[in-house]
Parts: structure tokens; C-alpha cells; sequence
DNA sequence: ATATCTTATTGTCCCATTGACCACAAGCCA
DNA sequence: TGGCTTGTGGTCAATGGGACAATAAGATAT
């Protein structure tokens, strides 16, 4: 973990810049994965003596001639090797002492990794970076812990008004497994019929015309999300509310 | 404008930045006001020959030692001599060519200027600061037109799903002005008595048992805004919603 | 084959909310 | 006094959501 990409929370002292970046600019993701109808998040695991057994968002340098969004995308695949990935800026943590050695400033971004590449991204990389429960979280380094509460937060709001929580499911997928997404988010219990006709009415998804396979019961259809459907809607007017 | 406070669109070739200050990172406020039912921005004439007759969003350095919102606030009263208003991080933009001479990441905030110090703004500082409405924009300089059209389009939803519109307004406001003021941000016709009956169902207003005064025909009640109910109310699980 | 279990899917009832619209009240002005 | 403008209170039908009952479809156990 010496190389020029190593995130600026590997050191300590004295901080070290790579080459080529923004000095005192920094990217952290907040990466969500939904496990079991758990949602998680993926975290690094710090080895330098002191911030021993504390944990970080995976980070890094913002290259001199690189956009952010791209930062952020680089420093994701370097991690996890996937590439394929909604990502948004969620916010800048600038407080004046966040950091150190410096000032640094970070732009922090969310992820929503589906349920397809879910187990590949932790197992791509090093040993010390895994899934953690968002309801049991380690400590974390520096402001990370106000990054990933703030996160949380807009997360849940967010997938209540915008058609994002699919990113987190597979491509196909059934209603059940889409109510579970959204009670593992909003930590709440939803009615099967009521949740089921809401989203239905929206027409946006596409049946598959396919079945759940190798469930030990009557299996369900499966559906896709139909983003051609919700960019025309989008363009009428309509609003997403769950 | 030769001061170190200089926002750095005043300058273009060189660069010259002032001490203490974060290198390549600055703000950028984007002001709204709400003026005879016009949804107005604060923006800078600038006058260097290179951006003759273009306008700016104001902004500016950070300085090292200064959290970003405090930066915001800074730089706002500097410029206008407000000093409460609501002030919130919008977003972080950072195309690499977006400034000419150097790569510049600016932290963009939107605030909004109640009615009662609306006409003070412009008025207390230099006479190449001025109120535009959002409807008919002038030029903008480097990427200010998408930081405007992103703080609008997140105005607008944001409106919508807290009660933030009440900073636009004076401290005590009728129900009509209210629905003026999302009138103008929304670009909507409400119904009186429907836009009257959902308000006041929230119980988020408390009545002043005041009246109007000076307008040719009867007089409104005045109410004002509780923020204390509306913290309570939110600790229940209660969402605002237009 | 039949019962039983689990989940999928459809249907129904009731109530709160919304939108369109009407009517009246209050105050100013000519 | 009457006419004008705006405030305020009401009706009514349509809509949408929450609670919940009922049935269908598979899989598994006996």
C-alpha cells in the first residue's frame, strides 16, 4: 500500500502526496450493499499503528487533470474491480481539524453495487476490506463516521424519491426482493399487496416473463426496471414517492 | 477589488491568489431572493476586460483555517452585510478546464435572503452586484450557468419536501404570500382554498392575531413560521410535503 | 395422493387527502 | 350604496393508501 494511489487515510505522518494530485483534495466513497436484506457498507481496515483496528471509507487522491466523478470511479474499480456502479457526489467534509497533518478537504460519493457483483468486491481485493452492517458499525478514522450517518440519511430519502434502489438489487428480480430492499433501508415493515399495487401502478417495470428459479415455494415473476419508461415519465411530470 | 478576499473570477491571467487560502478550492454562493413574486439570484458584473459584461455568482478563497460553511457566511456578509440567512451546501463542482488558468474546485452553497433584507443586499454593497431573476439569466462566466441550474432544480425539489421556503419570506407573512412564493419557485397556479387548507392542516404556522396593514382590500391574518413544532413534529416521523 | 406449508397474487372495504369549484365575508373605494 | 378585490369557509366527487381477507401456485412431507 505504498504505491501513488494509496488513499490519504493510510498515512499519518508525515503526509506524504503522491505526485500529479490536488493537494489538500480528497474523495471518499460510501459504497452500499444490500446482503441478505441487510444493508451494508464497504470499509477498509487501517494498518498503521495509530489508527490500529479502526476502520475507513475506501478514499483516495483526485488526480490534477481528473474530474471528480471520475476520481471517484477510479479509485472504486482500483478497489473492488467493478465497474459498473451508480454514483453521486453526496457531499464536501471540509471541517478544519478533520484531518491531521493537513488540511484536507474530501468530496465524498455513494455507490449502490447490485446484488450481481456484491460478493466479487470485497474478495477482489485486499483481506482488509469487507461489508459491514450499517446497524453495527466499527469505529472509523477521522470524520468518517459523520460522512457514513449523513450518508445513510440521504440514502433514505433519496430512495424514496428517485427509482435508485434498484441498482441494488439484481437485474431481474422480484417484488418481494424490492419491498425487502426498501424495508432494509428505511427499517420499517411494508404491506405485501399495498407495496405491490403502489409500484405496480407506476409502470416501471417490465415483466420478464420469467420465473424465480429454485425457491422451495410457489415462485415469483420476475421484473426489470424500465429507465426508458421512467425517462419518459420523468419528462411528463411525474415524481417517484415511495 | 485588489483586496486578498478577491473571489477568484475577478482575475484571469495570472492567477494570483491570496495568502493563506486553500489553493484550488473556493465557493460560490448562489443567493436567492424572492421579489414581487419573482424568484431572483444574486449575481457580480464582472469588470475585467476579459469577461466584460458577464456576470458571476459571488464567491470566493477559503481561507486555511476556516470551515467551508463559515467560509460561505464570510464571504456572503462581506458582500451584502446579511447576516442571517439560510445557508446550505449545494454541490461540489470540479471539471478540470472549468477555470482557465489553474484547476479550480469550487464548493457551491445556495442561501436564501428573507424579504426583510431583500432590498438591503444589493443596496449595501458595489454597485455591480444585482438581483437577476432566475427567468431571463445574463451570460455567465466558467460553469456558474450549471451551478445556477442545478441550485434552481434542487430549490426546487427541496421546497417541496422541507419547509425552507418560509426564509424567503418576512418573519410574519400571509397565507397568500406563501402561496406566491411557490408559486414563483415552482412555476405553478395553486388553488387558494386547497394550497390555504393543506398548510394550515400541518400546523406549522401559529397565527400572529395580526392583520395585513396598508393593502387596498381586506386585510390577511399574518402568521409565522414555528420551527420549534416543526422540530417536534419531525422527531415523530413527520415529513413536510407540498 | 393428500395434506400442509410458504409465498404469490387478487380483491375489498374504509378513510384521508386532493382537486375543482361555489359561496359568502370583509374591507376599500368611488 | 354598490362594486371591486381578496380572504375564508364549505361542498362533492375522484383518488389513493392502509388494513386485511381470500385464493392460487408450487414445493415438501406423510
Amino acid at each position: 500500500m505504498q504505491n501513488p494511489a494509496t488513499p490519504p487515510h493510510s498515512h499519518v505522518e508525515p503526509l506524504r502526496l503522491p505526485q500529479n494530485v490536488i493537494k489538500a483534495l480528497s474523495i471518499d466513497n460510501l459504497v452500499f450493499g444490500l446482503d441478505e436484506d441487510e444493508l451494508k457498507i464497504l470499509l477498509v481496515k487501517q494498518t498503521d499503528p495509530m489508527h490500529q483496528g479502526k476502520w475507513a471509507l475506501p478514499g483516495g487522491w483526485i488526480r490534477y487533470d481528473e474530474n471528480l466523478r471520475d476520481a471517484a470511479y477510479r479509485l472504486l474499480e482500483e478497489l473492488t474491480g467493478v465497474k459498473q456502479l451508480y454514483l453521486e457526489q453526496l457531499k464536501t467534509f471540509g471541517r478544519v481539524n478533520r484531518f491531521p497533518t493537513e488540511r484536507v478537504v474530501t468530496i465524498a460519493y455513494y455507490a449502490l453495487v447490485s446484488a450481481e457483483h456484491y460478493s466479487l468486491v470485497a474478495g477482489q481485493s485486499a483481506a482488509d476490506v469487507s461489508w459491514q452492517s450499517v446497524n453495527n458499525l466499527p469505529e472509523l478514522i477521522y470524520d468518517h463516521a459523520e460522512i457514513v450517518q449523513y450518508g445513510i440519511k440521504f440514502l433514505r430519502h433519496q430512495v424514496c424519491h428517485q427509482p435508485i434502489g434498484f441498482n441494488l438489487l439484481p437485474e431481474k428480480f422480484t417484488l418481494l426482493q424490492l419491498q425487502a430492499l426498501y424495508e432494509a433501508i428505511l427499517n420499517t415493515k411494508l404491506d405485501k399487496p399495498n407495496f405491490r399495487r403502489k409500484i405496480m401502478k407506476m409502470d416501471l417495470l417490465t415483466a420478464c416473463n420469467e420465473k424465480q428459479k429454485g425457491v422451495p415455494h410457489r415462485a415469483a415473476n420476475l421484473y426489470r426496471f424500465d429507465s426508458e419508461t421512467y425517462k419518459q415519465l420523468t419528462e411528463s411530470g411525474f415524481s417517484f414517492e415511495i
